[in-house]
DNA sequence: AAAAGGTTTAACTAATTGGTTAAATTTATG
DNA sequence: CATAAATTTAACCAATTAGTTAAACCTTTT
Protein backbone atom coordinates (compact mmCIF):
# COMPACT_ATOMS: atom_id res chain seq x y z
CA UNK A 1 0.00 0.00 0.00
CA UNK A 2 1.11 3.60 -0.80
CA UNK A 3 2.83 5.40 2.24
CA UNK A 4 1.82 9.06 1.33
CA UNK A 5 -1.83 9.71 2.90
CA UNK A 6 -3.93 10.64 0.13
CA UNK A 7 -6.64 7.35 0.68
CA UNK A 8 -8.90 7.92 3.39
CA UNK A 9 -8.16 7.44 6.62
CA UNK A 10 -8.88 3.02 7.15
CA UNK A 11 -12.04 2.79 9.14
CA UNK A 12 -9.79 1.24 12.41
CA UNK A 13 -8.43 4.74 12.74
CA UNK A 14 -12.02 6.30 12.38
CA UNK A 15 -13.69 4.07 14.94
CA UNK A 16 -10.90 4.73 17.62
CA UNK A 17 -10.72 8.53 16.97
CA UNK A 18 -14.85 7.94 17.41
CA UNK A 19 -14.30 6.14 20.80
CA UNK A 20 -10.98 8.25 21.74
CA UNK A 21 -13.05 11.37 21.59
CA UNK A 22 -15.97 9.84 23.60
CA UNK A 23 -13.73 9.23 26.17
CA UNK A 24 -11.33 12.38 26.53
CA UNK A 25 -14.47 13.98 26.70
CA UNK A 26 -16.08 12.25 29.42
CA UNK A 27 -13.48 11.36 31.40
CA UNK A 28 -10.96 13.92 30.90
CA UNK A 29 -6.95 13.72 29.69
CA UNK A 30 -5.59 12.36 33.18
CA UNK A 31 -8.64 10.28 33.77
CA UNK A 32 -9.02 8.95 30.45
CA UNK A 33 -7.49 5.23 30.25
CA UNK A 34 -6.30 3.78 27.37
CA UNK A 35 -8.13 0.20 27.75
CA UNK A 36 -10.93 1.86 28.21
CA UNK A 37 -10.89 3.82 24.57
CA UNK A 38 -10.08 0.06 23.73
CA UNK A 39 -13.31 -1.01 24.83
CA UNK A 40 -15.61 1.88 23.73
CA UNK A 41 -14.06 0.03 20.00
CA UNK A 42 -14.07 -2.46 20.59
CA UNK A 43 -10.43 -3.43 19.74
CA UNK A 44 -6.99 -4.03 21.36
CA UNK A 45 -5.31 -1.62 23.01
CA UNK A 46 -2.18 -2.18 21.19
CA UNK A 47 -3.76 -0.83 18.06
CA UNK A 48 -4.38 2.45 20.02
CA UNK A 49 -0.54 2.64 20.32
CA UNK A 50 0.02 0.90 16.41
CA UNK A 51 -1.98 3.99 15.02
CA UNK A 52 -1.39 6.77 17.31
CA UNK A 53 2.02 6.43 19.56
CA UNK A 54 1.00 7.20 22.73
CA UNK A 55 -2.50 9.18 24.38
CA UNK A 56 -0.55 11.94 24.55
CA UNK A 57 -0.53 12.10 20.70
CA UNK A 58 -3.79 10.46 20.15
CA UNK A 59 -5.54 12.92 22.74
CA UNK A 60 -3.79 16.38 20.72
CA UNK A 61 -5.71 14.97 17.73
CA UNK A 62 -8.58 14.51 18.90
CA UNK A 63 -8.64 18.51 20.88
CA UNK A 64 -7.37 20.10 17.76
CA UNK A 65 -9.99 18.95 15.80
CA UNK A 66 -12.29 19.60 18.24
CA UNK A 67 -11.05 23.13 19.20
CA UNK A 68 -11.69 23.77 15.70
CA UNK A 69 -15.20 23.18 15.61
CA UNK A 70 -15.24 25.30 18.46
CA UNK A 71 -14.00 28.24 17.17
CA UNK A 72 -15.17 28.30 13.27
CA UNK A 73 -18.19 29.25 13.35
CA UNK A 74 -16.91 32.81 14.90
CA UNK A 75 -15.30 34.13 11.16
CA UNK A 76 -19.13 34.59 9.93
CA UNK A 77 -18.82 37.60 11.94
CA UNK A 78 -16.31 39.21 9.83
CA UNK A 79 -18.89 39.20 6.94
CA UNK A 80 -19.19 43.09 7.11
CA UNK A 81 -21.75 43.33 4.20
CA UNK A 82 -24.48 41.79 6.29
CA UNK A 83 -25.92 43.82 9.17
CA UNK A 84 -24.18 43.30 12.54
CA UNK A 85 -27.14 42.04 14.06
CA UNK A 86 -27.76 39.61 11.35
CA UNK A 87 -24.20 38.58 11.72
CA UNK A 88 -24.64 37.83 15.16
CA UNK A 89 -27.78 36.41 15.06
CA UNK A 90 -26.24 33.67 12.14
CA UNK A 91 -22.96 33.04 14.43
CA UNK A 92 -25.64 32.24 17.75
CA UNK A 93 -27.59 29.91 15.07
CA UNK A 94 -24.82 27.48 14.27
CA UNK A 95 -22.78 27.88 17.63
CA UNK A 96 -26.36 26.48 19.31
CA UNK A 97 -26.32 24.15 16.59
CA UNK A 98 -22.67 23.17 17.32
CA UNK A 99 -23.40 22.82 20.41
CA UNK A 100 -25.91 20.73 20.34
CA UNK A 101 -23.95 18.17 18.38
CA UNK A 102 -21.13 18.49 20.98
CA UNK A 103 -23.09 18.95 24.63
CA UNK A 104 -19.91 17.77 26.16
CA UNK A 105 -17.11 19.69 23.99
CA UNK A 106 -17.52 22.79 26.42
CA UNK A 107 -16.25 21.18 29.37
CA UNK A 108 -13.66 18.68 27.82
CA UNK A 109 -11.90 22.44 26.32
CA UNK A 110 -12.27 24.56 29.40
CA UNK A 111 -10.89 22.21 31.82
CA UNK A 112 -8.03 20.96 29.14
CA UNK A 113 -6.82 24.94 28.34
CA UNK A 114 -6.81 25.37 32.13
CA UNK A 115 -4.63 22.23 32.57
CA UNK A 116 -2.46 22.82 29.76
CA UNK A 117 -2.55 26.54 28.28
CA UNK A 118 0.44 25.45 27.18
CA UNK A 119 -1.67 23.68 23.82
CA UNK A 120 -2.57 27.54 23.07
CA UNK A 121 0.87 28.65 21.32
CA UNK A 122 -0.08 25.33 18.53
CA UNK A 123 -3.41 27.38 17.75
CA UNK A 124 -4.35 29.79 15.63
CA UNK A 125 -5.29 33.11 17.29
CA UNK A 126 -5.39 35.97 14.47
CA UNK A 127 -9.11 36.62 13.91
CA UNK A 128 -8.52 37.60 17.83
CA UNK A 129 -7.67 40.99 16.36
CA UNK A 130 -9.88 40.76 13.04
CA UNK A 131 -12.76 41.00 15.35
CA UNK A 132 -11.64 43.41 17.54
CA UNK A 133 -11.54 45.70 13.98
CA UNK A 134 -15.00 44.24 13.32
CA UNK A 135 -16.74 45.49 17.23
CA UNK A 136 -14.73 48.81 16.75
CA UNK A 137 -16.21 49.98 13.62
CA UNK A 138 -19.84 48.89 14.84
CA UNK A 139 -19.18 51.63 17.96
CA UNK A 140 -17.55 53.80 15.99
CA UNK A 141 -20.80 53.77 13.89
CA UNK A 142 -23.00 54.64 16.69
CA UNK A 143 -24.92 51.19 16.01
CA UNK A 144 -23.83 49.41 19.26
CA UNK A 145 -22.92 50.65 22.67
CA UNK A 146 -19.37 51.19 23.06
CA UNK A 147 -17.40 48.83 25.59
CA UNK A 148 -14.67 46.55 25.21
CA UNK A 149 -15.13 43.85 22.52
CA UNK A 150 -14.13 41.04 24.96
CA UNK A 151 -16.82 41.68 26.87
CA UNK A 152 -19.34 41.43 23.73
CA UNK A 153 -17.38 37.81 22.66
CA UNK A 154 -17.42 36.60 26.45
CA UNK A 155 -21.77 37.07 26.44
CA UNK A 156 -22.61 35.98 23.39
CA UNK A 157 -20.48 32.60 24.44
CA UNK A 158 -21.49 32.61 28.02
CA UNK A 159 -25.28 33.15 27.48
CA UNK A 160 -24.92 30.40 24.72
CA UNK A 161 -22.32 27.65 26.30
CA UNK A 162 -23.42 27.98 29.61
CA UNK A 163 -26.77 25.50 29.99
CA UNK A 164 -24.70 23.16 28.35
CA UNK A 165 -21.55 23.72 31.11
CA UNK A 166 -24.48 23.48 33.65
CA UNK A 167 -26.58 20.64 32.08
CA UNK A 168 -26.38 18.27 35.37
CA UNK A 169 -26.22 20.87 37.81
CA UNK A 170 -28.88 22.90 36.98
CA UNK A 171 -31.47 19.93 36.09
CA UNK A 172 -30.39 18.51 39.60
CA UNK A 173 -30.97 21.74 41.33
CA UNK A 174 -34.17 23.24 39.67
CA UNK A 175 -35.24 19.39 39.22
CA UNK A 176 -35.79 19.50 35.25
CA UNK A 177 -36.46 16.01 33.74
CA UNK A 178 -34.00 15.37 30.73
CA UNK A 179 -36.73 15.78 28.04
CA UNK A 180 -37.68 19.31 29.19
CA UNK A 181 -34.04 20.30 29.65
CA UNK A 182 -33.68 19.40 25.93
CA UNK A 183 -36.40 21.53 24.83
CA UNK A 184 -35.10 24.70 27.25
CA UNK A 185 -31.25 24.24 25.08
CA UNK A 186 -32.99 24.21 21.72
CA UNK A 187 -34.82 27.44 22.18
CA UNK A 188 -31.63 29.00 23.81
CA UNK A 189 -30.91 30.25 20.74
CA UNK A 190 -33.75 32.76 20.53
CA UNK A 191 -33.12 33.84 23.72
CA UNK A 192 -30.01 34.54 23.68
CA UNK A 193 -30.69 36.59 20.23
CA UNK A 194 -32.75 38.75 21.94
CA UNK A 195 -30.32 38.97 25.08
CA UNK A 196 -27.46 40.66 22.95
CA UNK A 197 -30.17 43.02 21.03
CA UNK A 198 -31.10 44.04 24.26
CA UNK A 199 -27.21 44.46 25.76
CA UNK A 200 -26.26 46.25 22.73
CA UNK A 201 -28.15 48.39 21.06
CA UNK A 202 -27.64 51.76 21.65
CA UNK A 203 -30.37 53.54 24.42
CA UNK B 1 -6.85 15.75 74.07
CA UNK B 2 -10.56 15.21 73.56
CA UNK B 3 -11.59 12.76 70.64
CA UNK B 4 -14.44 15.09 70.09
CA UNK B 5 -13.90 17.90 67.52
CA UNK B 6 -15.21 21.04 69.88
CA UNK B 7 -11.56 22.28 69.21
CA UNK B 8 -10.30 24.41 66.23
CA UNK B 9 -8.78 22.25 63.39
CA UNK B 10 -5.03 21.99 63.77
CA UNK B 11 -2.88 24.25 61.90
CA UNK B 12 -1.29 20.85 59.46
CA UNK B 13 -5.39 20.08 58.93
CA UNK B 14 -5.73 23.44 57.67
CA UNK B 15 -2.40 24.16 55.61
CA UNK B 16 -3.35 20.46 54.17
CA UNK B 17 -6.66 21.89 53.05
CA UNK B 18 -5.62 24.64 51.36
CA UNK B 19 -2.84 22.91 49.54
CA UNK B 20 -5.21 20.38 48.51
CA UNK B 21 -7.22 22.99 47.09
CA UNK B 22 -4.88 24.41 45.32
CA UNK B 23 -3.51 21.61 43.14
CA UNK B 24 -7.37 19.98 43.24
CA UNK B 25 -8.68 23.08 41.70
CA UNK B 26 -5.32 23.13 39.22
CA UNK B 27 -5.06 19.48 38.21
CA UNK B 28 -8.34 17.85 38.49
CA UNK B 29 -9.34 14.97 41.05
CA UNK B 30 -7.49 12.28 38.33
CA UNK B 31 -4.97 14.69 37.20
CA UNK B 32 -3.76 15.57 40.94
CA UNK B 33 -1.18 14.00 42.65
CA UNK B 34 -1.12 13.12 46.36
CA UNK B 35 2.58 13.83 46.47
CA UNK B 36 2.11 17.05 44.75
CA UNK B 37 -0.05 18.19 47.38
CA UNK B 38 2.13 17.48 50.19
CA UNK B 39 5.12 19.15 48.00
CA UNK B 40 2.91 22.11 48.29
CA UNK B 41 2.32 22.49 52.06
CA UNK B 42 5.82 21.00 52.59
CA UNK B 43 4.32 18.02 54.40
CA UNK B 44 4.81 14.14 53.95
CA UNK B 45 2.05 12.33 51.94
CA UNK B 46 1.66 9.99 54.56
CA UNK B 47 0.24 12.82 56.55
CA UNK B 48 -2.07 13.45 54.01
CA UNK B 49 -3.70 9.96 55.09
CA UNK B 50 -3.32 9.86 58.57
CA UNK B 51 -5.84 13.13 58.07
CA UNK B 52 -7.98 12.14 55.67
CA UNK B 53 -7.53 8.70 54.99
CA UNK B 54 -7.99 8.78 50.64
CA UNK B 55 -7.44 10.87 48.53
CA UNK B 56 -11.05 10.97 47.52
CA UNK B 57 -12.36 11.90 50.75
CA UNK B 58 -9.55 15.04 51.11
CA UNK B 59 -11.13 15.57 47.58
CA UNK B 60 -15.17 15.27 48.46
CA UNK B 61 -13.70 17.65 51.48
CA UNK B 62 -12.90 20.44 49.19
CA UNK B 63 -15.33 19.81 46.29
CA UNK B 64 -18.09 20.03 48.77
CA UNK B 65 -16.98 23.42 50.49
CA UNK B 66 -16.19 25.19 47.21
CA UNK B 67 -19.69 24.12 46.15
CA UNK B 68 -21.38 25.84 48.79
CA UNK B 69 -18.99 28.71 48.11
CA UNK B 70 -20.11 28.67 44.21
CA UNK B 71 -23.87 28.72 45.50
CA UNK B 72 -24.30 30.42 48.68
CA UNK B 73 -24.91 33.76 47.40
CA UNK B 74 -28.19 33.02 45.69
CA UNK B 75 -29.98 32.94 48.81
CA UNK B 76 -30.09 36.76 48.51
CA UNK B 77 -32.11 36.65 45.62
CA UNK B 78 -34.96 35.19 48.09
CA UNK B 79 -35.00 38.59 49.38
CA UNK B 80 -38.70 40.19 48.41
CA UNK B 81 -38.97 42.72 50.39
CA UNK B 82 -36.02 44.12 48.49
CA UNK B 83 -36.73 45.81 44.18
CA UNK B 84 -35.79 42.57 42.09
CA UNK B 85 -33.40 44.37 40.13
CA UNK B 86 -31.75 45.77 43.31
CA UNK B 87 -31.50 41.78 44.75
CA UNK B 88 -30.19 41.51 40.94
CA UNK B 89 -27.23 43.86 41.50
CA UNK B 90 -26.89 43.03 44.85
CA UNK B 91 -26.09 38.93 43.59
CA UNK B 92 -23.93 39.86 41.15
CA UNK B 93 -21.85 42.30 43.53
CA UNK B 94 -21.15 39.39 45.45
CA UNK B 95 -20.65 36.56 43.16
CA UNK B 96 -18.24 38.50 41.46
CA UNK B 97 -16.52 39.29 44.51
CA UNK B 98 -16.09 35.18 44.78
CA UNK B 99 -15.39 34.91 41.22
CA UNK B 100 -12.31 36.73 41.89
CA UNK B 101 -11.34 35.23 45.14
CA UNK B 102 -11.89 31.50 43.30
CA UNK B 103 -10.74 31.80 39.92
CA UNK B 104 -10.03 28.49 39.50
CA UNK B 105 -13.62 27.65 41.14
CA UNK B 106 -15.62 27.36 38.15
CA UNK B 107 -13.35 25.20 35.96
CA UNK B 108 -13.19 22.50 38.99
CA UNK B 109 -16.75 22.30 39.45
CA UNK B 110 -17.92 22.02 36.44
CA UNK B 111 -15.37 19.19 35.21
CA UNK B 112 -16.30 17.36 38.80
CA UNK B 113 -19.78 17.54 38.42
CA UNK B 114 -19.42 16.68 35.14
CA UNK B 115 -17.54 13.35 35.45
CA UNK B 116 -18.91 12.82 38.63
CA UNK B 117 -22.79 13.49 38.77
CA UNK B 118 -23.61 11.38 41.70
CA UNK B 119 -22.23 13.76 43.78
CA UNK B 120 -25.40 16.19 42.63
CA UNK B 121 -27.29 13.71 45.45
CA UNK B 122 -25.36 14.98 48.52
CA UNK B 123 -25.97 18.47 48.11
CA UNK B 124 -28.75 20.43 48.89
CA UNK B 125 -31.07 21.87 45.88
CA UNK B 126 -33.48 23.07 47.48
CA UNK B 127 -33.37 26.52 46.74
CA UNK B 128 -33.95 25.53 43.22
CA UNK B 129 -37.76 25.06 43.92
CA UNK B 130 -38.04 28.57 45.81
CA UNK B 131 -35.87 30.36 43.02
CA UNK B 132 -38.51 29.74 40.51
CA UNK B 133 -41.20 30.86 42.36
CA UNK B 134 -39.44 34.12 43.15
CA UNK B 135 -38.90 34.80 39.28
CA UNK B 136 -43.02 33.72 38.92
CA UNK B 137 -44.17 36.12 40.67
CA UNK B 138 -41.40 39.13 38.74
CA UNK B 139 -43.33 37.89 35.94
CA UNK B 140 -47.12 37.87 36.85
CA UNK B 141 -46.65 41.25 38.75
CA UNK B 142 -44.90 42.60 34.97
CA UNK B 143 -41.64 43.75 36.18
CA UNK B 144 -39.77 41.52 34.18
CA UNK B 145 -40.81 39.62 31.10
CA UNK B 146 -41.80 36.23 30.47
CA UNK B 147 -39.23 33.64 30.49
CA UNK B 148 -38.39 30.12 32.03
CA UNK B 149 -36.35 31.23 34.86
CA UNK B 150 -33.61 29.21 33.94
CA UNK B 151 -32.57 31.52 30.87
CA UNK B 152 -32.03 33.87 33.73
CA UNK B 153 -30.09 32.34 36.23
CA UNK B 154 -27.86 30.67 33.31
CA UNK B 155 -27.72 34.45 32.32
CA UNK B 156 -26.76 35.72 34.96
CA UNK B 157 -23.66 32.24 36.44
CA UNK B 158 -22.76 32.36 32.44
CA UNK B 159 -22.08 36.22 32.14
CA UNK B 160 -20.37 36.38 35.28
CA UNK B 161 -18.23 32.84 34.86
CA UNK B 162 -17.54 33.02 31.29
CA UNK B 163 -14.68 35.67 31.31
CA UNK B 164 -13.28 33.24 34.12
CA UNK B 165 -13.61 30.26 32.71
CA UNK B 166 -12.56 31.98 29.15
CA UNK B 167 -9.64 33.70 30.53
CA UNK B 168 -6.29 31.99 28.90
CA UNK B 169 -7.82 31.41 25.86
CA UNK B 170 -9.47 35.02 25.64
CA UNK B 171 -6.41 36.28 26.77
CA UNK B 172 -4.23 34.68 23.75
CA UNK B 173 -7.43 34.69 21.26
CA UNK B 174 -7.68 38.88 22.04
CA UNK B 175 -3.48 39.25 22.90
CA UNK B 176 -4.53 40.97 26.23
CA UNK B 177 -1.94 41.66 28.87
CA UNK B 178 -2.72 39.77 32.21
CA UNK B 179 -3.62 43.44 34.12
CA UNK B 180 -5.25 44.78 31.56
CA UNK B 181 -7.71 41.27 31.61
CA UNK B 182 -7.82 42.04 35.32
CA UNK B 183 -8.88 45.33 34.71
CA UNK B 184 -11.92 43.83 32.69
CA UNK B 185 -12.23 41.24 35.13
CA UNK B 186 -13.34 43.70 37.57
CA UNK B 187 -15.71 45.82 35.54
CA UNK B 188 -17.75 42.98 34.07
CA UNK B 189 -20.06 43.27 36.90
CA UNK B 190 -20.70 46.43 35.86
CA UNK B 191 -21.33 45.25 32.24
CA UNK B 192 -23.53 41.97 33.68
CA UNK B 193 -25.61 44.61 36.02
CA UNK B 194 -26.72 46.36 32.45
CA UNK B 195 -26.49 43.10 30.81
CA UNK B 196 -29.54 41.65 33.15
CA UNK B 197 -31.50 44.71 32.88
CA UNK B 198 -31.86 44.95 29.33
CA UNK B 199 -32.79 41.41 28.49
CA UNK B 200 -35.15 41.31 31.49
CA UNK B 201 -37.04 44.75 31.46
CA UNK B 202 -40.16 44.28 29.52
CA UNK B 203 -40.52 46.05 26.11
C1' DA C 1 10.64 13.39 84.65
C1' DA C 2 8.49 9.63 82.71
C1' DA C 3 4.67 7.49 80.69
C1' DA C 4 1.06 7.93 77.24
C1' DG C 5 -0.99 9.47 73.37
C1' DG C 6 -0.96 12.00 69.40
C1' DT C 7 1.87 13.47 65.25
C1' DT C 8 5.35 13.10 61.63
C1' DT C 9 8.52 10.62 58.89
C1' DA C 10 11.02 7.26 55.73
C1' DA C 11 10.66 3.08 53.62
C1' DC C 12 7.80 -0.16 51.63
C1' DT C 13 3.78 -2.62 49.06
C1' DA C 14 0.25 -3.65 45.79
C1' DA C 15 -2.22 -2.27 42.03
C1' DT C 16 -2.93 0.32 38.06
C1' DT C 17 -1.64 1.77 33.65
C1' DG C 18 0.92 3.50 29.50
C1' DG C 19 3.62 1.38 26.49
C1' DT C 20 6.36 -2.71 24.13
C1' DT C 21 7.15 -7.01 21.74
C1' DA C 22 6.84 -10.90 19.16
C1' DA C 23 3.80 -13.95 17.28
C1' DA C 24 -0.55 -14.71 14.67
C1' DT C 25 -3.60 -13.29 11.18
C1' DT C 26 -5.36 -10.88 7.47
C1' DT C 27 -4.72 -8.29 3.18
C1' DA C 28 -2.35 -6.87 -0.79
C1' DT C 29 0.93 -8.12 -4.66
C1' DG C 30 3.78 -10.42 -8.24
C1' DC D 1 -0.84 -19.45 -5.24
C1' DA D 2 2.97 -17.84 -2.57
C1' DT D 3 5.33 -14.24 -0.64
C1' DA D 4 5.60 -9.87 1.51
C1' DA D 5 3.59 -6.33 3.95
C1' DA D 6 0.31 -4.40 6.94
C1' DT D 7 -2.83 -5.22 10.77
C1' DT D 8 -4.35 -7.31 15.06
C1' DT D 9 -3.68 -9.83 19.22
C1' DA D 10 -2.07 -11.70 23.82
C1' DA D 11 1.35 -11.54 26.99
C1' DC D 12 4.59 -8.87 29.15
C1' DC D 13 7.37 -4.80 31.22
C1' DA D 14 8.53 -0.62 33.67
C1' DA D 15 7.00 3.32 35.89
C1' DT D 16 3.86 5.67 38.58
C1' DT D 17 1.05 6.22 42.46
C1' DA D 18 -2.44 5.53 46.27
C1' DG D 19 -2.10 3.67 50.37
C1' DT D 20 0.40 1.07 54.60
C1' DT D 21 3.51 0.31 58.35
C1' DA D 22 6.50 0.69 61.96
C1' DA D 23 9.60 3.49 64.04
C1' DA D 24 10.92 8.27 65.59
C1' DC D 25 9.48 12.39 67.58
C1' DC D 26 6.83 15.74 69.99
C1' DT D 27 3.35 17.35 73.50
C1' DT D 28 0.57 16.70 77.20
C1' DT D 29 -0.48 14.73 81.58
C1' DT D 30 0.41 12.78 85.97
Amino acid sequence: MDNNNKYEETDTEQKILKAAAIVFERDGFAGARMQAIADECGMNKALLHYYFRSKELLFRRIFFAKFQTFFKDMVSLADTEIDFFLRIDMFIDNYMRMLLANPDLPVMLFTTIHQNPEFLQQLDGSFGLKMREIFQKEMDEGRIIKINPLHIITSIVGLSVMPFLARPMASHVFKIPAPEYQKLLEERGAFVKHAMRAMLKPI
